[in-house]
RNA sequence: CGGGGUGUAGCGCAGUCCGGUAGCGCACCUGGUUUGGGACCAGGGUGUCGUAGGUUCGAAUCCUAUCACCCCGACCA
């Protein structure tokens, strides 16, 4: 591909808007630009990047077995009530009406979808297993898109969609996506973490993300170096101390705390530690008042409150609603209410005492509480975050916190949708049965920025073979008419020779060549000028090393080639 | 949704306080000289100053409303 027939228009400043280092590389490079707030447009060179990217994905899929699908992105309303999510997927969800009043939603998911189609078209346990995916714009009306593509409202998805006659079928769906999927972001050479994670409103029992380590990833990692334990901290559990707190029990008693209604505050006016005190906080779980109580230094894991309590949301109380289950102003919570409200406890309150809570009084607090005498654990659970030095549950070892980019995510359903939309098959004895479910999911333009986010340098991108646009970078500094055939006489080697490249033949400075060339950052850069007009030397250089190798016209191809199967390999 | 910020040429920005006929750098177009790490000379302006009202002889600038975008938070497969 000659530059000056290719549309690349590259920036030398940065977009004032982009702040993480891929959004803005992509936009310098040329790859994509901002239709608006969470939606953008690939341009010829970031597209290919796409493809690429797909590429890999379907063939590792079609390796798992799994089938190739392409679903409506109009998915009509029927089709989510059926399943309940026309309530249950929230704003984020985009509805639409078609001219004669029919609802329906742009897919931001195609579990329903997927359900159905398979419903309408396999009736016998022969078809299974069935693993069906696409590749696939996704629509979700993000409250805040950010990063570029990072989080976008549309966006391209792989998503595929697990149909097993049992739990030992799904268990192998499972683990050959979990194969694949090892394989898809190795071969796009990103390092992923495999974590721990929640199952979120898909529904459904174990649940693995696949994390790229990024300081502008949106998730926290806790990781333990000693025993390999790695979890999402929505998820994350960790080992609490079991020794009850030192010192003498006291006795209950109220203390006067005028105004003092922060943990903050409380530290201060009591000279001691966040962890003496109690936190009671007012929920509301599906529109009914919860309490839940966590040590006073633990931040409350609204995820993990939600399992705990089966809500389906949960969201702070305001005010009024506190005041009310309280019947004190808010600062003076406590699990020792006047009136009966359902409380829940963090794990770690059993061994508490001598502590301090609200004691649901206004300026009041009581000191000396202790857990079982003065106020009785009913209902207790982890409903608190891991956070970085907390021991490991597996092996008490201090867990480590990283942040990470989540670019892939599978995950066992159950029965969840074939049951609520009454997806059946029969057995070999006739019987109609519910296959179990399982769904695997990619961001492909995601995994594209993350590829960028792990290699990149000061002066651009630095692509790994498998998913560059090119793999060659072609730079011609040639003055006279002579010079210019001779790099053309290279361009067409390379073409010949079935290699990806990318020829600069601007009219342009070597200087501008040059730093456009390491801003796109295709893999190998092949530099054509008075060298080789000179004494036949072409010289050849990896975008990721700073050495060159000059090499005449006989051997050039063949070092090319070497190169790129060096480079392959370094990666699948 | 709460807090903060920004909208002026394709990109980056100045001008706004203090109203007086739209600017700078890069990019782009024409011609010429150049060519090994973002060249130079000469010429060229491609704009509804986010939008709509208002004040004024006169508005990018002042007032009101509104829209969009960005950041932090809340929220979120």
């Amino acid at each position: 591909m000659r530059f000056t027939r290719y549309l690349v228009p590259t920036l030398r400043e940065d977009p004032s808007d982009a702040v993480v280092m891929s959004h803005r590389l992509m936009l310098r490079a040329g790859l994509i630009r901002k239709e608006s707030a969470g939606m953008y447009l690939y341009l010829p060179l970031g597209f290919r990047v796409l493809r690429k990217i797909t590429d890999i994905v379907r063939e590792e899929m079609e390796r798992a077995g799994a089938l190739e699908f392409l679903m409506p992105e109009l998915t009509s309303a029927d089709l989510w009530k059926e399943s309940g999510r026309w309530e249950a997927m929230g704003k984020e969800m985009i509805r639409i009406k078609d001219r004669n009043g029919l609802e329906y939603a742009l897919a931001p998911t195609h579990e329903e979808a997927f359900t159905a189609a398979v419903r309408s078209i396999v009736s016998s346990y022969r078809d299974l297993p069935l693993n069906a995916y696409q590749i696939n714009t996704k629509f979700r009306d993000e409250i805040r898109p950010r990063y570029g593509v990072m989080r976008s409202k549309e966006f391209i998805m792989k998503d595929a969609y697990s149909f097993d006659m049992d739990e030992a079928g799904l268990e192998r769906s499972y683990q050959s996506m979990r194969k694949a999927y090892r394989n898809i972001f190795s071969r796009c050479g990103i390092e992923t973490i495999p974590v721990e994670a929640d199952t979120g409103a898909m529904g459904g029992s174990a649940s693995e993300e696949f994390m790229v380590a990024s300081e502008v990833g949106e998730e926290v990692l806790l990781l333990c170096a000693a025993c390999g334990y790695k979890a999402n901290q929505e998820r994350a559990q960790y080992r609490r101390s079991e020794a009850a707190p030192a010192g003498e029990p006291e006795d209950l008693r109220v203390v006067d705390t005028p105004n003092v209604r922060t943990i903050d505050d409380l530290a201060v006016f009591f000279n001691c530690g966040a962890d003496r005190f109690l936190k009671s906080i007012v929920y509301l779980a599906d529109s009914t008042p919860v309490m839940a109580v966590v040590p006073g230094d633990r931040e409350i894991n609204e995820v993990k409150l939600k399992n705990a309590l089966g809500a389906l949301e949960v969201e702070l109380a305001p005010d009024a609603i506190v005041e009310e289950v309280t019947s004190a102003p808010v600062g003076f919570a406590g699990p020792m209410t006047k009136k009966p409200v359902r409380t829940i406890f963090d794990l770690s309150i059993r061994t508490t005492r001598n502590a301090i809570t609200g004691a649901n009084e206004k300026d009041k607090h009581y000191a000396g509480v202790k857990a079982g005498r003065d106020f009785i654990i009913a209902q207790e659970a982890d409903i608190t975050s891991a956070v970085k030095g907390d021991a490991c549950p597996q092996c008490g070892a201090a867990l480590d916190e990283r942040k990470g980019i989540e670019v892939g995510h599978i995950f066992k359903l159950g029965y969840k949708y074939t049951k609520s939309m009454n997806l059946t098959v029969l057995d070999e004895n006739g019987k109609a049965v519910y296959p179990i479910m399982g769904c695997y999911g990619i961001g492909v333009n995601r995994t594209m920025a993350a590829v960028i986010e792990q290699h990149n340098d000061d002066k651009g991108i630095s692509w790994p073979m498998t998913v560059a646009p090119f793999q060659v970078h072609l730079v011609g500094i040639a003055k006279s008419e002579d010079e210019i055939s001779a790099v053309e006489e290279i361009y067409g080697m390379l073409s010949n020779a079935g290699i990806e490249v990318l020829y600069d033949d601007r009219k342009a400075s070597p200087g501008v060549k040059f730093a456009d060339a390491d801003l796109i950052g295709m893999p190998v850069r092949v530099t054509v000028g008075k060298s080789y007009f000179k004494d036949g030397e072409i010289e050849v250089k990896l975008r990721r090393e700073s050495e060159i190798v000059r090499v005449g016209k006989d051997a050039f191809i063949g070092h090319v080639r070497g190169l790129i199967e060096i480079e392959w390999g370094r990666i699948s």
